[in-house]
DNA sequence: CCGTGGAATTCAACATGGGG
DNA sequence: CCCCATGTTGAATTCCACGG
């Protein structure tokens, strides 16, 4: 993360004479204990904010002033600048950048300038915090309306979609040509399947060793749980449906394991990198990296719409992700019919809200819950 | 109870480096 | 020298929490 060091951003440290109760002496030692105080949690947090308040600097140098000195109007300058660049903050395309201020590639997309605001409004609350400032430039500059995305119904697959692709996962294994060719297969097919079934994040499954499998005892019956941890170095357990343990077995199987974890394989990857030197899945002794499943999953996804005679589903299978999975993992559990709750468990949000966002079409749902309700009634003879 | 501030993550284009 | 998986990093999204 040295690439991110504050100290290459600004060597001109004004002398700082702003009173504050961090006991900041100057103006990279405020920046610096802004992130430290913001960004315990998270180095992707840390590496974002450090993005946004490096390119605020050069903005700052721009004008000639310290960022304690900042006013709204500037702020307001900076956001048309950053949607709207002129030539000076433009990368030219053919020479090397003569400016100091010549940055962006392009002007950014509204909802990154929303972003932009979003961070510089941190840092300034913090700054008032500290009393190094007494007022909050950013609350007081231009708001940034956007449409937020939240349409996570579109960013699911079909059920024809997911069944397709589940079904094109196979057949590369039994067509595999070579050792090679096979343990990749056989890992990809794990890999959707785990991703599809689960629901995880990317950045859960890296790193996953097989002894996040485990039996245990949950009220009344004995289940088997995954565990993983989740944003925000939160740990979090889900419960395996006999889908996913099936295609566990299978994967293991297929490499020559026990069918089922021992509690002893902290050594084995559960999303093993399959490295060009040792050719076979069994030795496999790393996890793929959070690149290595982006990669993995765009290959077996335009490979498969390519595939696909229905032009539909490979135009849905074109523009999948990693995360689509975790859409599409709650969309489908709602559409058959699990409850809210228990998907929310599922999928670790903290709040309902979020988990109802995945419902898609309201009237349907009632309608299935009250033929639901109607068959207990009659059922119990109520 | 919902709108928004705040935090954490994913996406994608380009860079790199080691093995065959 | 090329190939391919992984690093790097700017950009964009997703999700949580709290206060009016």
């Amino acid at each position: 993360m040295n690439t991110h060091e504050i100290s290459q951003i600004s060597p001109d440290i004004d002398y700082w004479q702003q009173e504050n109760v961090i006991g900041a002496e100057s103006e990279i030692d405020v920046i610096k204990s802004w992130l430290e105080f913001s960004c315990q949690n998270s180095e992707n947090t840390y590496r974002s904010y450090v993005k946004e308040i490096k390119r605020f600097l050069i903005f700052c140098d721009s004008v000639g002033k310290s960022f304690h000195k900042i006013t709204s109007k500037d702020l307001n300058q900076y956001y048309t600048i950053l949607e709207f660049p002129t030539d000076d903050w433009l990368i030219p395309d053919v020479d090397m950048p003569t400016l100091k201020t010549q940055i962006l590639t392009k002007g950014l997309n509204i909802s990154s300038v929303g972003y932009t605001r979003k961070v510089l409004n941190i840092f300034y609350g913090y700054l008032l915090k500290s009393s190094v400032i007494s007022v909050n430039p950013v609350s007081l500059s231009r708001k940034i309306k956007y449409e937020e995305p939240h349409n996570h119904i579109g960013k699911a697959l079909s059920f024809d979609a997911w069944l397709e692709l589940k079904k094109w996962l196979s057949i590369q294994v039994s067509r595999a040509k070579g050792p090679q060719e096979r343990s990749k297969a056989i890992r990809n097919k794990w890999l959707l399947n785990l991703l599809y079934y689960s629901g995880v994040r990317r950045s859960s499954l890296i790193g996953l060793t097989m002894d996040c499998f485990k039996m245990e005892q949950r009220g009344t019956s004995r289940v088997w749980i995954m565990n993983f941890m989740m944003k925000g170095d939160r740990p979090h357990s889900i419960f395996m449906t006999d889908q996913l343990l099936e295609e566990l077995k299978a994967y293991r199987a297929s490499i020559g394991l026990h069918e089922l974890p021992t509690g002893k394989e902290t050594h084995i990857p559960v999303i093993a990198a399959i490295s060009l030197k040792k050719n076979s899945l069994q030795n496999a002794t790393t996890s793929i990296s959070s690149r290595g499943v982006n990669f993995v999953i765009q290959e077996c996804l335009s490979k498969a719409a390519a595939d696909c005679h229905d032009h539909f589903i490979s135009e849905e299978l074109l523009h999948a992700t990693t995360h689509t999975f975790r859409h599409t993992c709650a969309t489908h559990w709602l559409t058959l019919g699990v409850d809210v709750v228990a998907t929310k468990e599922h999928l670790g949000h903290r709040n309902i809200n979020t988990t109802m966002v995945y419902m898609k079409n309201t009237d349907e749902h009632r309608k299935n819950e009250m033929d639901k309700l109607s068959k207990a009634f009659s059922n119990s003879g109520l």
